[in-house]
DNA sequence: ACTTGTGAACGTGTTCACAGCA
DNA sequence: TGCTGTGAACACGTTCACAAGT
């Protein structure tokens, strides 16, 4: 649960906006200007109800036996989703994945910006990537509150990612995204969310096994 | 709730195993034999009593008053996710995000092998990554098949994702890693994880919006 | 007539607290 | 004594079904 304003939304809730604030995005490109919550649903993979509720703790922004204008619905959940100011991104592990996040050209349009790029590895320190010099992770407490910050994407290897973690929210950042497979232990004002592609295919395994015992064991 | 064998586990309770295991290898690296839930729980970052309750789940692996032993129940564990047997990946979409995902050197070690690497861009395709030759995705009912593949990872722009998708299942894969941010729409039987990198910022921002919402407005 | 917004019912997941056992 | 394993209590999230509104 978490306030926002005078509104308290669930987390579960919270995670869904950006696929509404997608499909809306698409409905808009493709010319459509209102909706249903039964289309937004079905675009964004939920059911129409849990659509509903889930704007109901926003406030009411449909129209009874009409539905939803796209354009003021999806300027009101960029809004919520605070994409109406600049974020500013570091990434901290400019490693192969690193890389591939620096590169990504979505931040832009969805409101975030790629301010600074750290590393340990002197044979990386130095070169540059999506048009950012990339400096070492020992001035991280120079570079974080130079470029203004507001925002970590973590992709360090594992052992180091805690560490480091710890220089950062000590530079008074709140909002990590870590790729680092391991628990962060950080103070209790700090979001950390986290993303694990091994551990996302390890569940996918355990689906792969599931399968096998029941269905694959016929007779 | 997924039916393993003849136990049932929650789908919340797999999602955590992956953290259990992980935290379990370190702990056996650091040539730690016993472990206790409170322990396991901290390095997992969990509360002690849903570890408990979640190994409950898929059996009864410690001794009371004792705790439980690392090299056991890592390998039970390991085992539950499918990880005895190996897992053939194919990555379709070699952008820079499917490049770095190509390129991840975590797979061997967690039981999965990416066997083929599939690109729509002539441009990208026939050249090599990860020791792979990258194909051509009009070649993908072939090149699945033939290289024996189980699982994908979806790395490919949002607007092709779902028909790309929908002629992996039509190889007969049933578990698909999507990091294209659009709701995909397959067949119940078919297991999708997703993983949305702009989305998981959205959220991040949607926390700093709520954090300057309440303590931002001092006075 | 049609679709939103929402209380109430339901189900799932988490936490508590203690019985059971080494 | 100390830690596991687990029923029971609780909290959270989802779905239902309908009243409210245009």
């Amino acid at each position: 649960m978490i306030e926002l304003g005078e509104a308290t939304v669930p987390a579960a809730t919270v995670a869904r906006l950006p696929y509404y604030l997608r499909a809306l995005r698409d409905l808009a490109e493709a010319g459509v200007t209102t909706t249903s919550s039964s289309e937004l649903a079905e675009r964004s993979g939920v059911g129409s109800a849990q659509l509903r509720k889930d704007l109901s703790y926003l406030g009411s922004f449909g129209t009874r036996g009409v539905g939803y204008d796209v354009q003021s619905l999806a300027q009101y959940i960029a809004s919520a989703l605070g994409l109406g100011s600049e974020h500013r991104l570091a990434i901290v592990g400019i490693g192969n994945l690193g890389h591939a996040l620096a590169n990504y050209s979505g931040y832009a349009a969805r409101g975030f910006q790629v301010v600074a790029l750290l590393d340990a590895d002197p044979q990386v320190v130095g070169g540059s990537a999506a048009g950012l010099t990339i400096e070492h992770v020992d001035a991280l407490e120079d570079v974080l509150p130079r470029t203004g910050v507001s925002m970590v994407v973590l992709a360090t290897p594992g052992p180091v990612a805690q560490a480091i973690a710890e220089r950062i929210v000590g530079c008074g950042v709140r909002e990590i995204l870590s790729f680092a497979p391991v628990a962060l232990q950080l103070p209790d004002d700090v979001v950390v969310r986290s993303v694990d592609v091994a551990g996302e295919l390890q569940i996918l395994a355990f689906h792969a096994a599931a399968r096998a015992a029941t269905n694959g064991t016929p007779r």
